[in-house]
DNA sequence: ACTCGGCTGTGATCAAAGTCACAACCGGTC
DNA sequence: GACCGGTTGTGACTTTGATCACAGCCGAGT
């Protein structure tokens, strides 16, 4: 039986409940650079991670990709649409191999109604994202480095939720990493080497990265 | 008696439900400048807007002010604080004379935990929220001009949720349209000036500015 | 009427990042 | 091994908006 007492969303139901949303769930594999979601779709379900990272993204007025956050073991999406009965409203698209399962959105939207632990949690939850957006869009404004930094880290820590953020990060290429920190490529490789020469990031076997934790960094940069 | 009905928020309630959160509610009026909440404080309530429009900020690790969010007559603030225990994560400053309505945290706490539609309204109104922050984050990566744009059509619709994005927007100082929109005043104020001259702005007796809406504008910038 | 403080407009300069261009490289595959 | 596409590093130049500086203005207070 699948667990779903991983996700903090479920974490206060019972049992019985559980099995309710299992209702007919299934498990999918995606490989990294396929699409999850598309915008405009309007297909439902709640999708849980259990492998893999994976990005939020919408394009905006010039063509251009904005990436709005990054999903990882432990997070799930789809749930604005069954909230909203909306189609959606971004693109979700997996950036290394992922497994997820989902959920069919009847049986959640029924115990949404009629379980207020369960709402309270959605909740909280959407509250969270918000407040990590916040965040995200106060360091906005810095500069390049802090950006790639800030990037970094989310990687690290959505790939390893209870690893610490000097975790290693799956090899990405520059140019996606560009992308997450909304840098030019060109950019994003000047700045990386950069971090590297000031010792802050270091490439592990198999261009794998790595931020150093030099004195916790002390807040610099 | 206090209507909540113009709050998306408790629509679903019955009568009984709202006088029971209404229970030593207080009606405040701040004037333009003031702070309503500080980040950091910990005193809980939630906020009604009735009157008046105030801006959402942080501070950036360079002492820059950062604006997240506006809010409006039928918004309301205060919800994440609840929502979490956790202590404020804003500011949330007046931008012009404000009247609003402060409930007790308490029965809206225990409301929550009975009826699943109020716990369900929140969690669509923060993914709302959400889907908003989201697109001011797209936004964000254009020009001055857009950006300007933005803050001036969010300020007319704040204003007056019903009105067309062409109302007339409150008379601000520069330097406060500058820091809504995340620009030096300088730049804020030459761009203004372009608009003007493109006959996309249009200054109202009194100093107050107008978006015009030429053939919808086309999505032009 | 005078002054003072905050607001506004605008020029000059600067810095950061985007853009263009290209060479080197790496991993497949035929 | 030769070729190819996608990736990476880096130099040269351009663009955008920030910063600095200052002058004119308006309104409040004395």
């Amino acid at each position: 039986m699948l667990d779903l007492a991983s996700y903090a969303l479920f974490a206060d139901l019972r049992q019985e409940q559980c099995c309710q949303l299992l209702d007919q769930h299934r498990v999918l594999r995606f490989m990294a650079g396929r699409p999850l979601l598309h915008e405009q779709d309007d297909g439902q379900g709640l999708f849980l991670f259990r492998q893999g990272i994976a990005k939020v993204r919408s394009i905006d007025v010039e063509g251009q990709e904005v990436v709005l956050s990054l999903l990882g073991p432990g997070d799930l999406c789809g749930e604005m649409a069954i909230l909203q009965g909306a189609p959606r409203s971004a693109d979700v698209i997996c950036l290394t191999d992922c497994e997820l399962v989902l959920l069919r959105a009847a049986p959640f939207q029924a115990l949404l109604h009629q379980e207020p632990r369960l709402a309270l949690a959605l909740a909280r939850l959407e509250a969270r994202r918000l407040q990590n957006l916040n965040r995200r869009f106060v360091r906005r404004e810095s500069s390049a480095a802090a950006r790639l930094l800030q990037v970094l880290e989310d990687l690290a820590t959505r790939t390893a939720p209870e690893a610490p953020p000097t975790a290693p990060i799956p090899p990405l290429p520059q140019r996606e990493l560009a992308a997450l920190s909304g840098l030019a490529r060109e950019t994003a490789s000047r700045t990386l080497a950069r971090l590297r020469r000031q010792g802050l990031v270091e490439q592990m076997p198999g261009g794998r990265l790595r931020l150093v934790n030099r004195e916790q960094r002390g807040g610099r940069v």
